[in-house]
Parts: C-alpha cells; structure tokens; sequence
DNA sequence: GCGTGTACTGTACCAAATAACAGTACAGAA
DNA sequence: TTCTGTACTGTTATTTGGTACAGTACACGC
C-alpha cells in the first residue's frame, strides 16, 4: 500500500502521533531529536520525500506546517487507539511503525495518568501487583520514575539479547538502580544495575532505560 | 454552556476551523489578521483568557502550540463504546439510558466473551479473583452460567433495597445457588438463595438474576 | 470611586523554526 | 560506470512567532 520507505513511514507515523498527543505538527527539529539526526536537514529531507509522494502537504514558511493528505480519517480514529508494542527492533524508537503490534481500540484517557501505548505482560513476576500473566497494561510515556512506582524498562532479553519490555517496581539511590519483581517465589529475585557516570562525554550504553511508567491494566477475558 | 465571552468563542471557533481547513493552530498573527488587530497581543490575550477557562491549552514556547481541550466534535458511533451501567432504575432493563452512566470508548471485541456492558467494582469481595476495588469490569450478558463462573448478579441492596449489580463466583446445584466472593476475610460470607419452582405460571419475583458473566477487566490506574 | 475583567494598540526582544547550500556515503538501476 | 534516490551531517541566513512591558478605553459590581 505504500511507496513509502521505512524510514519515511516511520517519520509519517511520528508526526500522525504527535498530532494525536499534542494537537498539533511536529518541527523539523522534534522529528531529528526523536530519531536522533544531530542535524534538522535530515528530517525536512525525509518531509520533502514525503510530500513529493502525496502523503503530507508542507506549507511553505509557516512553522509546523505539515497538513496530512492521505489517511486522514486514520488520525481522527488513532485518537481513541492505542498502540500495542511487542519486541522492540534494534535502534528503533519504542513506538515506531516496526515495533506496533497491533492498534487496539481503546480511549488512551481511560487511563491515569494517560496511556501513551500498551504492552502484553508474559508471566507472572508482577502477581503480587496483581498483573497477571496475559494482561494488556496501559503505559504513560515518560523517562524517569519515582522511587517505588512500577516502571516498563526496556532492556536486553538475557538470552537473546533483543531489547524487550518488562514492567518492575523502580527504586534508585544514587547511580544504584533496583528493578524489583512482585511476586515472593524465589525464582523472581530483583535487578541491580549501577548506573554508568554522568559524564556528557561517555558513549556508554545505559543497560536499560524506562519507557513509562504502569497507568493501568486490561484483562481481556474472565 | 459557554462561560466564554462572545468575542472568546469566536476565537475558540476560529482555531478549530483552522485546525479543520490547514491541519494545524494558527499563530497569535493569524488571528490577529483574521479579526483585524493591528497587534497580535489582543491575540494573545484572548488565548490566555481562554485557557484559563479551561478550554484550550498553551504550550509555552512552541509555535502554534494551541491544544484543544473541551468540545472536540466527539461524534463517534457507539460501535467502539460501552456503557458503564452503575445503579439500575426500578423495573429498568439493564442498559436502559437511565442506568448508563457514561460510555467508555473501549472495543467490545477486546473481551472474550465480547462485553456488552461495564461495571465499576466496589469493595474486595472478588480480591482472590484480582479483582480489585476500583476496576471496572466486562460483562458478557446472558442469563445463565455455568458452574464456577464469574456472574455479574443483579439483586436488591440489603440496606436501600434498590437494585444493584454484584460480582460473585456461581455454583447452582438443584434448585439451590450460591453465590461466592473470592476474598478469605471472614467479613466474605458465601450467599445462599433457594430458587422458587420453576411453574410457568409463577408471578414472584425471583431474588437475584445473572445478568452476565464476566469477560474481563480494565484498571484505570496505576 | 475603586478594583477587576475584557478588549484592544504599539513597541521590542529573542528563541523557535524554516530553508538553502555544501557535503558524505551507500545502494540499486541503466 | 554513471546516475538517481535515500539517508544523513554541518553550517548559516532569514523569517516566524511567542512573550513581556507599557499603555488606553470601557463595562460591571461593590
């Protein structure tokens, strides 16, 4: 269906989303920062593809003048449809075009705080918190957490090490981070991780980062 | 219905058809050049008196950044909604208007057994069954379940006498149903109801009916 | 009369944002 | 091999757009 590139649907996707979370068009400079271009060019190159294939309307001088052509209808109705993020492609943004596994439709409002995208939970190491094992949780977009509070961390499977998603109970003291199971077998024991240093200059790879924090469950069958 | 001043509305207006005719907000200049301001702090001024009522929202240092917050056109099909039934209205069919207390934006599909309705759970009684105060639960309806289900029974408060529903655990043998809450406290006391002979002709009332049984949950928080 | 809110004009500053120019690198088709 | 398209980095010029400050005028309630 479409002659657009990866990269290119990935970008539409972006600004599609944007325009649901915050009403309006991204700049050129929030497209290069979410994907990480060091440079705005990147992304008005990619917004000039774009058009030229009929897919968005750029509107010449005007700040965050990006008009969706084709599709529109689509981001009336992605309005109440949340995401449902499976494995996570390497290098990819969680919620890019790749990584969403389906659209499920449900109000992201129902959730406090709201629901930015939502993650299938396999196995049972949140049972104490009552999230079950094949529970869909809502998850509110954001990277840092209070002590205490049940976090998605992104981090490498211990196997395969491809990125995934798992929720834990967040506690940090100092660069010193524990990411605590609910559950009391002793099977699920917590995860330490010590924080790289602070210093602008490292190219150290944290082990994890966090992809929002728990706003809420559904339970899709009795 | 609008505290809105005249002149507030008509801009609230104009931002919502500029939102609909070019896809994104207009800057304080267009409106300005719209009503014929001669400076775009009248503009502005109106955008703060509006968002202090509550009816849009600035985002400090973004262009155009004007998100609409009430009044959203919002004319969606019920096709992708429940109603969330509270109390039920004496002699009222379940779902009639009166009992719905709102419609929540969720696909009933995303139940299985699809959900006809919502209900907000209120205490612990269903806590073993992780169903926690608060929730609010799916409700396939249908007027029998099997052995060991999960019921949403209608039957009258033992205060108000007024209808309401309860989630119990069903177990019918004979003429004899129980109706079990999934919580040890001692507080918890299984129900115990003799159903009345089944002759056709029989005018009572018998004291309690299923209304569904249970499909599933949503939490709202996290 | 005084304070408060609405409805503007006019000036000014500066960060936000667009857009153009000059590159590099790589992949696939002609 | 050359050409075209994608996918970027890096730099700079210029405009757009947000926001603060200082006013004027009028209406309304206390």
């Amino acid at each position: 269906m479409s002659d657009l590139t990866q990269r290119q649907s990935e970008i539409l996707e972006f600004i599609r989303s944007r325009l649901r979370d915050t009403g309006f068009p991204p700049t050129r400079e929030d497209i290069a920062r979410e994907f990480g271009f060091s440079s705005k060019t990147g992304a008005q190159d990619h917004l000039v593809a774009i058009a030229r294939k009929g897919y968005i309307e750029l509107v010449p001088g005007n700040a965050r003048g990006i008009r969706l052509l084709k599709g529109g209808d689509e981001v009336l109705s992605h309005q109440f449809e949340l995401p449902l993020i499976g494995s996570i492609a390497a290098g990819t943004p969680l919620t890019a075009a790749t990584n969403v596994e389906s659209w499920l439709r449900i109000d992201p409002q129902l959730f406090h705080p709201r629901a930015d995208f939502l993650h299938r939970v396999s196995g049972h190491s949140m049972k104490n918190a009552n999230i079950l094992d094949g529970d869909i949780v809502g998850i509110h977009a954001q990277q840092d957490a209070d002590n205490g509070q049940i976090v998605a961390a992104v981090m490498p499977h211990p196997k395969t090490g491809e990125d995934e998603i798992t929720l834990k109970r967040y506690f940090r003291r100092g660069r010193r981070v524990t990411l605590k199971p609910e559950n009391d077998a002793p099977a699920y024991r917590p995860i330490e991780i010590e924080l790289a240093p602070a210093d602008g200059d490292s190219q150290e790879q944290s082990p994890f980062r966090i992809a929002g924090i728990y706003a809420g469950l559904i339970r899709p069958r009795g």
